[in-house]
DNA sequence: TTAATATATGAATGTATGCTCATATAATCA
DNA sequence: TGATTATATGAGCATACATTCATATATTAA
């Protein structure tokens, strides 16, 4: 049959990839959506100034709540509320004496993306 | 006078500083207000999935916007709002060729930042 | 046991954000 | 020029989130 009849269809972004090779390298590299999902999750916990700034705090230091609470100027509340979303994605850990309870930073991966983040903002 | 009259207030949060050392040392790791906000709104680029995939496919490749939206499998609308918070925060950046327009990373530090995070999450 | 203190948490509220839909802009092609 | 294609963007909507307020839990002191 004659295949001119129908035209073939432009070469549209819809229907197929119009760079074949970039997408192929980009195709390797795409993480799939439950890994992205929980690297987002990880990046959100450094996305708002209050816990980013408490995360600076705990860069070298090991406080309790309440001192937090006095270093940056926020309720005790809003502290906790905000401990508890660092807590829950292991940015930070907990530890209790007596009935006062003392952050530090989980692990060294954080401190290293806090750095690495800094430099960034303070290079642009 | 007799002091013991008014008993010393208790050494409490609201009014002092518990732990004076670590305070201290917390006190001279804090970001000021204006970094912080910075600093987490770069964060907060990275703090959603389809960002976190658009990055992973543009760490080793440059892609058009309708590739990016074919690879992800997303509208066109979508990705070219995302890519303005990308590009607005200095985390990609654009090139224009006749009418596609052609995204990598801004600079290195991004593809620092996300394989630091990945690490994180894939380590945990 | 009662009071005081440190921390956690649920509800409410205002604000931000991600997507979709429709449309605008910009570049190429016929 | 008018049609097509690639990308950008504004409005609208539904959802997520950060803070505050009130209160609960847990530990120690009296």
């Amino acid at each position: 049959m004659n295949d001119t009849l129908q035209p073939a269809k432009p070469y549209r972004c819809e229907e197929s990839f119009i760079h074949e090779d970039q997408v192929k390298i980009a195709q390797e590299h795409l993480i799939d959506g439950l890994t992205s999902t929980y690297l987002a999750r990880t990046f959100q916990a450094l996305s708002d100034p209050t816990r980013v700034r408490l995360i600076s705090a705990l860069t070298n230091a090991e406080l309790c709540v309440c001192d937090l609470a006095a270093v940056l100027g926020i309720s005790q509340s809003a502290v906790s509320h905000q401990l508890r979303s660092l807590r829950d994605l292991r940015l930070a850990k907990s530890r209790r004496e007596g009935r006062e309870i003392f952050y530090t930073l989980d692990d060294d991966h954080i401190r290293e993306l806090y750095e690495l983040g800094l430099k960034h903002v303070q290079h642009g």
